[in-house]
DNA sequence: TGTCATGGCTAATGGTCAGTAGCCAAGATC
DNA sequence: GATCTTGGCTACTGACCATTAGCCATGACA
């Protein structure tokens, strides 16, 4: 990773390999690599100058791309909320029942968490070094994801379907057991995502006393 | 919290309230602040300037108690993953049944989370802030404390008395439940920790079976 | 009363880092 | 062919930070 300042001071200003690529692949790649960068290291460990090597650039050449570092945090975390919140919205257009609602929704969730495992890990813990207006918008999805499970288990006890003592304690243990995997999710593992999200759904309906 | 120049020129070398404070709390308020900063900012976003203001001296001051910022640190998350292990050890020690040693498990596991959630937190999220040999450590430990439920588990189905898939998947949910708990938990809350340990003691049984 | 250990303090050190300034080559466009 | 735009680069700036050096007041103890 490293190299002589000799080498740096003689190589071409413009690598061959910038040829034929264009701008928004260039973005896309300091996306994908400061995201990734951002999950090894963590937010604040991570330099530009870091980001910059893994895409083949100086630091400071990354300017011409994206406009902060921060800017680069928030995109991913915000990203990542939207997607959650659309996926959840897929899953359950067009299903009345109930128990299959909250099948399909816990589904979606450990699939986003296993197949985004790095966004949604970056999402969750860097969640503090986000600064404000962003860290609010990003909270703001939280609580909305969050009500969208909670609700749905309401319903599903007033249905007489589920029997829960705390509706939010079973919230919150479904959804914290899919953040979970993002920690530990490696592709090519024990278990595929089919699998998870299979046995993750049975899981939930175990949790909401409908197994 | 900020102070002008002038100020902190004329304040005497010995405020008064030091006196009769034994090194000993001295030590134990200096951890104390660097838990909760590490917490609410992060490791690497808290300054010794920060945890010394905490406890009412200066930065460099911290010096004559701490040997560095990372001993602090790695002092937090060792005793973390000690105390949890040991709360597990009392918890199934002197009990022969599966399923009520499970409960159990669960039980201490919610309330080491929810009474210690900053340690739980911070002992979460700052894993790859350690350096080693100090995360190795960790890890090993977090290892060791998986495998105990994830051989309970085991040792259910065995006999069975519990019905789950996979016994790893059953693990990895019942725990990071309990770890979710440590970044929503708050005192005084909607629930007390008796009542949160004792419902998710019910989840985990829901979880594996045996309800 | 004199000496010493303790635990404050300020100043300095050596390092890191995000972001800016300004240069320049190459392809695109006129 | 001349000019413009793009996206590299190096050098620099200003700020921050963990830690060390060395000073000194206070209280304990001889």
């Amino acid at each position: 990773m490293t190299e002589s300042p000799r080498e740096a001071y003689e190589r071409p200003h413009r690598p061959p390999r910038a040829e034929g690529t264009p701008a928004a692949d260039r973005r896309a790649g300091i996306r994908e690599a400061a995201l990734r960068l951002f999950a090894e290291q963590g937010y604040r460990s991570t330099t530009m100058t870091d980001i910059g090597a893994a895409v083949g650039i100086r630091g400071p050449s990354l300017y011409k791309h994206v406009t902060s570092k921060h800017d680069l945090l928030a995109e991913i975390m915000i990203g990542t909320m939207e997607q959650l919140i659309a996926d959840n919205s897929a899953a359950v257009a067009g299903v009345d029942d109930v128990r299959e609602q909250l099948r399909r929704s816990v589904e979606a969730h450990i699939r986003y968490h296993a197949r985004h495992r790095l966004e949604a890990f970056v999402g969750n813990r860097e969640i503090g070094s986000l600064e404000q207006p962003d860290q609010a918008r990003v909270l703001a999805r939280r609580s909305d994801y969050e009500t969208r499970f909670r609700e749905l288990i309401e319903r599903g006890a007033d249905e007489g379907v589920f029997r829960v003592p705390a509706a939010r304690i079973a919230s919150y243990s479904i959804l914290d057991m899919g953040i979970g995997v993002s920690s530990w999710f490696r592709e090519g593992g024990e278990f595929t995502v089919d699998q998870l999200a299979y046995q993750y759904g049975d899981i939930a309906l175990r949790i909401v006393g409908a197994p």
